[in-house]
DNA sequence: CATACTATGATAGTAACACTATTATATTTG
DNA sequence: CAAATATAATAGTGTTACTATCATAGTATG
């Protein structure tokens, strides 16, 4: 897959930058090291000025590229969701089966991120511990309900409902099939955020445990059998 | 149970406030008003100066309470998941039978709060909104360690172990129980935000959708008869 | 080759925020 | 009545989150 995703840019809504960071120098600058520096400092102590002196730039020179770092942010986790769509697309499309393609569906959008491969600028790694810790504060503002009319949030409900069509091939009887789906996204992020600060909280402590955990979960509240 | 509360003060860890807020009438209007206030500018927009303003009180004043408006949080959503453990506590205490036992946990921790009754400084309906929408960001800083070890979180983890047990009693050889159980707290509150801000990403629209949902994902994960 | 355009940098400035410190005043309590 | 305590008032500091303006370097075009 590297290479193929190496040639393939991913599209952000237009409405998020004021300049689009993948078609200069400089933009890759401030993708590649927002991501190193919301990861280290944590999104609240980020900012502009900060990311400016890291990269040897001027912070009126990021600001001509985001609005603020809450449009960074949307940037980074809409750039992460298109990147789980893909994969998920990628590594579903040729299954026939729809229960072996939903249990796949639910490995790639549940597992580990491990290494990072694919793309020049954007660490995965880092990018996904942002998302897991950062990524409820992108939406839960007062601004919601007008960013999402504007489109900001289509990546992430693009990829629930993949999922939720998913699921309603399996079953077609289940009554909340995109709750499912939203609670399968949501909940893996943060169990992932709990085996990392609240321990006693999870069960899932081993790399694919997040997996077994949701792909038990759902498969029994489906009423289907999980065969291999 | 209204009377029974009033005459209970829900006991908050001391290291999240300066002064107990409980034990004057500048600390109740500080707690009565900033409910209202955070409800309805948001956390972010929420300021102690703002909020002295609001109570014809100084920012000095309120500082002596809650070294910054961090610690209110805390203290607030602390509360919320006190009341919250009262509540599972005093409706499943006298239930004998494990199975309408976590069914009364999953409904007492899933349904909607839509009367303000029991605490007069205290709107329990706002409350459950703030909740909603800022909880995880008292968490999701780069202080949760140090926050954690301080106890910070004790209620809120007590009331995930109670889950945890209820679950454990109706199946023990479940492997996943406190997951289970972060997940039925955290997804139910997740569930809320969608129906208000991303209904297509739900299929809770009714006020008992949610504990319908949840009670249908628990039974069928831990494969046991979901009667009446 | 001149010039026009674009990208970036440098500098300055503002209002609000998140406090801290100090002093004054009002209220309660012994 | 004095002492202790709670609250109010005021001022001040460093940082944040920008906005505005001007300078400069590089590139494209005619």
């Amino acid at each position: 897959m590297d290479r193929l995703l190496q040639s393939i840019k991913l599209e952000i809504n237009e409405k998020i930058y004021l300049k689009d960071p993948q078609s200069s120098d400089l933009g890759k600058k401030i993708l590649e090291h927002s991501i190193i520096m919301i990861h280290e400092v944590g999104f609240e102590d980020f900012t502009f000025k900060k990311l400016g002196v890291q990269i040897g730039s001027n912070e009126s020179s990021i600001y001509r590229y985001f609005e603020n770092k809450h449009k960074l942010l949307l940037y980074l986790t809409s750039w992460y969701w298109g990147w789980m769509e893909y994969q998920l697309v990628f590594s579903t499309n040729s299954i026939q089966d729809n229960v072996r393609k939903l249990k796949k569906a639910i490995e790639i959008t549940t597992r580990e991120i491990e290494v990072d491969t694919s793309f020049l600028y954007i660490n995965e790694v880092l990018l996904t511990k942002i998302v897991i810790n950062e990524y409820s504060k992108s939406y839960l503002t007062k601004e919601v309900d007008k960013e999402n009319k504007e489109g900001y949030f289509v990546i992430y409900k693009r990829l629930a409902d993949r999922l939720s069509e998913m699921i309603k091939m399996v079953s077609p009887e289940y009554s909340f099939p995109t709750s499912l789906a939203s609670t399968l996204l949501e909940g893996s992020l943060h169990q992932y955020f709990l085996r990392d600060h609240f321990t006693s909280l999870t069960e899932c402590k081993k790399s694919n445990s997040v997996t077994l955990y949701f792909t038990d979960l759902v498969f029994n509240t489906l009423k289907i059998q999980n065969n291999g």
